[in-house]
DNA sequence: GCCAACGTTGGC
DNA sequence: GCCAACGTTGGC
């Protein structure tokens, strides 16, 4: 059973014409506990994602992507080097996890206000008020409906 | 740049 | 365990 997903990247960050050229990358630096637990009991290899481009004019969904592999230890938790190091992390004791994901296709690019305008995304937990979380479930209705509105 | 929403921290 | 203070996210 595939399930779907988004999830959030700022493009000056990690846009997804860096995973086209990558062929796939590890979901490094999420360190919030409920985007954390969807990657680490939720995630299964094959489930979809949309690639969402936050904090950026407009926000979209930019592309399509898919899981690669399943969760396991984020290592830049653990490198004193990194931007998203956490003394509280451990090779011994990991507590952040990230999953690997791999481009499927670019999308005519979908801004955020023409999502909410559409009628069949109501309900949908991006368009919710107030929500940030980085990783976040879509409906299999939901997904389709995005994918055909970026020319799919 | 503003600020609403919401998560985390830490004193008590 | 409560809650005020503070930090972050991210749309606008």
């Amino acid at each position: 059973m595939v399930a779907y997903w988004l999830m959030k990247s700022e493009p000056d960050v990690y846009p997804f014409s860096q995973l086209l050229k990558d062929g796939k990358t590890h979901w490094d630096g999420v360190r919030n506990y409920q985007a954390r637990n969807i990657m680490r009991d939720q995630m299964k290899l094959g489930d979809m994602v949309l690639f969402y481009h936050s904090n950026t004019k407009p926000p979209h969904v930019a592309g399509l992507a898919k899981v690669c592999r399943e969760g396991y230890p984020d290592f830049t938790s653990w490198d004193t080097d990194s931007k998203y190091f956490d003394e509280k992390s451990s090779p011994d004791n990991p507590r952040w996890i990230m999953v690997d994901i791999e481009p499927i296709q670019e999308l005519e690019m979908v801004p955020l206000g023409t999502l909410r305008e559409n009628p069949k995304l109501e309900g949908m937990p991006l368009l919710q008020r107030g929500q940030r979380l980085s990783v976040q479930p879509v409906s299999e209705e939901h997904f389709n409906e995005v994918c055909r509105m970026g020319g799919m």
